[in-house]
DNA sequence: TTTTATTCGATATGATAAAATCGATATGAA
DNA sequence: TTCATATCGATTTTATCATATCGAATAAAA
């Protein structure tokens, strides 16, 4: 299958076919419809169609697509087949805990270090280095890292960001709360709170008004 | 202001105002355009003027708006002057993380305790109480919770929202990567690692190739 | 007081994504 | 072999969101 231009919110549904195809236990058939796809998720099925159509080929009609083929499909589009490493900025809370998750690993994401500004210790309890912040260009320049991870406080994510940018970063993943400037190759991901409490939010206001 | 309906983007957009309206410093002039807002954060004047009028009122030409007032009306907008209160199933390092972040509560969320299938203390090192699981229904009634923050591996998410759902719980904040089924007026907030890693990933992949 | 520049607010246009429709195809049962 | 049904894939329609344009308003400068 051949990568066409493919929208960005297309991309976004993505993962989660990946997630309930995986979840699919062996015994059952090894093919799936699109149909059974977009009842499970709650969607329509013609946008499952359409965005299976973009990643592989060969639905058959009144089989479906084969389940082990479209996984493997998926994965290979999104990049999860071969690793992406990525340095991580701020070994706060919110940092330690996303060193340590394992399941990173599945999405083709590995951590290779941590920096920050103060060192709390040499490493963390799952084994993985923290450096002091003043190490990172060297290491980003002899590991070739593309993307970064900023955890620290909002006031200093712009700082830390101009400076992985710097060190030849071209894809950063923020959880910072804060708007970041960036040239126009990099790309910004914004892990953002903020907007989920505020639609969660807004939706209890409605609800407690009933 | 009375509120209208609003769109889900719009609302998406409104925390990263506040954002940017709370870290401009004091001494400045008291008043914002829409145009230099729009500048600051690289998105169209035209949208955040739209944006900011289904929320305030009251922007006078070649002054703008009022910051404190803008501030004030998103944040009242938002529900963030007055707190929820919430629950968080799974205290992993994930879980504790969110549980000492104090940055919640600017968004006018509380968490009130955390609970797990199998608590390694009785607190966490902020003091924010650890309960068993079999505790959460009682809890959840006596403090009237509506909404629950779901941090447990993938494959206990749904039991624990089909649980909060049990509780009376109106919203929840899930970072399990998996789909929840709830009924209609449950609102799930997916907080999703997945697909952001997603575009990142296809972003390295699109520069690798140049 | 008059003029000018800036900004607001409303309307209109355009782009993008979701949904509906329809024909084609393959499977399994009669 | 034939028919009915489930499913795919393409096309069209609709809706939503973002962008552009225009006139009105107002503060500041001349």
């Amino acid at each position: 299958m051949e990568r066409k231009e493919i929208s960005k919110s297309v991309l976004k549904r993505l993962p989660g076919y990946l997630a309930y195809l995986k979840s699919i236990p062996e015994g059952t058939s090894p093919y799936i419809s699109a149909t059974a796809l977009a009842n499970a998720l709650g969607m329509g099925e013609v946008q499952v169609r359409k965005d299976l159509a973009m990643v592989c080929d060969g639905g058959r009609p009144k089989i479906g697509y084969p389940r082990s083929v479209l996984i493997d499909d998926i994965e290979q589009f999104l990049g999860y087949d071969n690793t992406t490493d990525a340095v991580l900025i701020g070994a706060g809370k919110l940092g330690q805990a996303l060193l340590g998750y394992s399941g990173f690993a599945a999405y083709g994401l590995n951590i290779l270090a941590a920096f920050d500004v103060a060192p709390q210790a040499e490493q963390t309890e799952d084994g993985k280095p923290i450096y002091h912040i003043s190490q990172l260009e060297s290491f980003c320049r002899t590991h070739k890292v593309l993307m970064g991870i900023i955890t620290v406080p909002g006031e200093h994510a712009q700082s830390v960001c101009d400076q992985l940018i710097e060190c030849g970063i071209k894809g950063i993943w923020t959880f910072a709360p804060t708007h970041l400037e960036v040239p126009p190759n990099i790309l910004v991901q914004h892990e953002n709170m903020a907007t989920s409490l505020a639609v969660l939010s807004m939706h209890l206001q409605a609800q407690m008004k009933k």
